[in-house]
DNA sequence: CGTATTATTGACTCCATTCAAAGATAGTGG
DNA sequence: CCACTATCTTTGAATGGAGTCAATAATACG
């Protein structure tokens, strides 16, 4: 995206709708002004779209505006294990910065508009907005602690990888001011499996099984939390 | 490379045996001396000691020298999980960059000496020697992809996952310059099978089973590979 | 040397997968 | 707008991989 872009579309980090849950978070005025200045609007793309692909040059990290995407890594096999998904306001990309050299792919899962914070300028911005560098540093620990939860979620009961997954999603919807009740599941069946590591069918026996227990209700890809609380409990008790 | 340098009566960065893998790699000389400035020598702890604790105050980036250890979740029916192992030379403590506080525990697998790279020089320190940020990204990225493709791996069948271990394993201690076909195992089966997800009966069973085939010989925690590539192959094959 | 921890091995059980088939939903073009 | 098709979801029945239970053996340790 070339400068004349930015400056038709007016959009800069300082009027962003998104500006306290995304990288500016933490920044002054005159540093989110300063950070704006060298973020990127990227295209929207459609359900589908690589963001990056497996393999690709490390360009920037990057947050969604609005849309939500999945990250997938490519195994030996050929056979693809979904490892997150992205909503609004959530950063991407980092997985480029080892060896400036992505390590899995990123997909729009319906439109999706984002920012790219670009990779070139990372180390001058640091140095222009130190504090920039402490945000960076936190989003990286981020990432590190939600991976490693979803490394011991997923060694427990089909029943609670589940109710954890729908709860995540809950909680992340609400973070973004998103109902945390009411919300659209932006996988399918199949893919929460994928994601979770279990069969598509499983999935479908336990929606059905949350919702006959009275904790949701489920139709289709809507999903309606009717008590959390148990819902929470799931994988909270002991074995 | 440094071999000029290796006089000096205390250890530093400069030259500790450990220079090419640990931080301050791809930093040139008079940066790692500001580096090592600051680097903390810390006292030698023994197995079971805790190196932190799941909620300790984060001060700062670790760097094992001799030992290992491993790093364990607690989940919230007071089981842990082991997330990782450390080996000589590798970093730990990227799990208190996100709010200053540890999300999981380190704890000493046998004698153990590492330094520490405090949290609170970081800032400075990182606008004082530039490519040292460009490290601790490149440190943190590294730590990303591991876990998720820990990830990936705790959902294929038990068999891959034990193969993949030892070849994990087996890559690394022969990055850090050990033999990559005969080691001790720093874990018990106990250990093995909950890093893995997995009974430790099954880590018995699977040993026994690589070693019929010919893979490995087992002696307790001794372990030497003997067709590595048929082992590799085990988690490389299509299902 | 005795005790505690760790490892092996077998038999049985169970959770989740696989296979299969029918039903629902969304998207497309005539 | 409806019919047609592809995709997604539900549901049941059978199978199997890994867990659990249990008992013995080996190793480490004070």
């Amino acid at each position: 995206m070339n400068s004349e872009f930015i400056k038709k579309m007016q959009v800069t980090c300082t009027n962003c709708s998104l500006d306290e849950i995304c990288i500016p978070r933490g920044l002054s005025h005159s540093e989110v002004d300063t950070v704006s200045q060298v973020i990127k609007r990227k295209k929207t793309l459609q359900r589908g779209d690589f963001i990056y692909r497996d393999g690709d040059q490390f360009k920037g990290l990057l947050a969604i505006k609005s849309g939500t995407a999945k990250l997938i890594a490519d195994d030996q096999d050929g056979n693809e294990h979904i490892l997150n998904i992205l909503l609004p306001g959530e950063l991407l990309g980092f997985d480029g910065l080892f060896n400036d050299q992505h390590n899995c792919s990123a997909v729009a899962l319906e439109t999706l508009s984002y920012c790219e914070l670009p990779a070139d300028n990372l180390e001058e911005l640091c140095q222009q907005v130190p504090s920039l560098m402490r945000e960076l540093f936190r989003h990286t620990g981020s990432k590190i602690n939600n991976d490693r939860n979803m490394i011991v979620i997923n060694n427990r009961p089909a029943e609670e990888r589940l109710a954890a997954f729908l709860i995540g999603l809950s909680d992340r919807f609400s973070k973004r001011g998103f109902s945390s009740s009411d919300f659209t599941l932006p996988l399918t069946r199949q893919e929460i499996g994928n994601h979770l590591g279990l069969a598509l069918e499983t999935i479908s026996r336990l929606l059905k099984q949350f919702q006959t227990s009275g904790l949701i209700n489920v139709n289709n890809k809507q999903i309606k939390i009717r008590d959390i609380d148990s819902l929470r409990n799931i994988f909270s008790q002991p074995r």
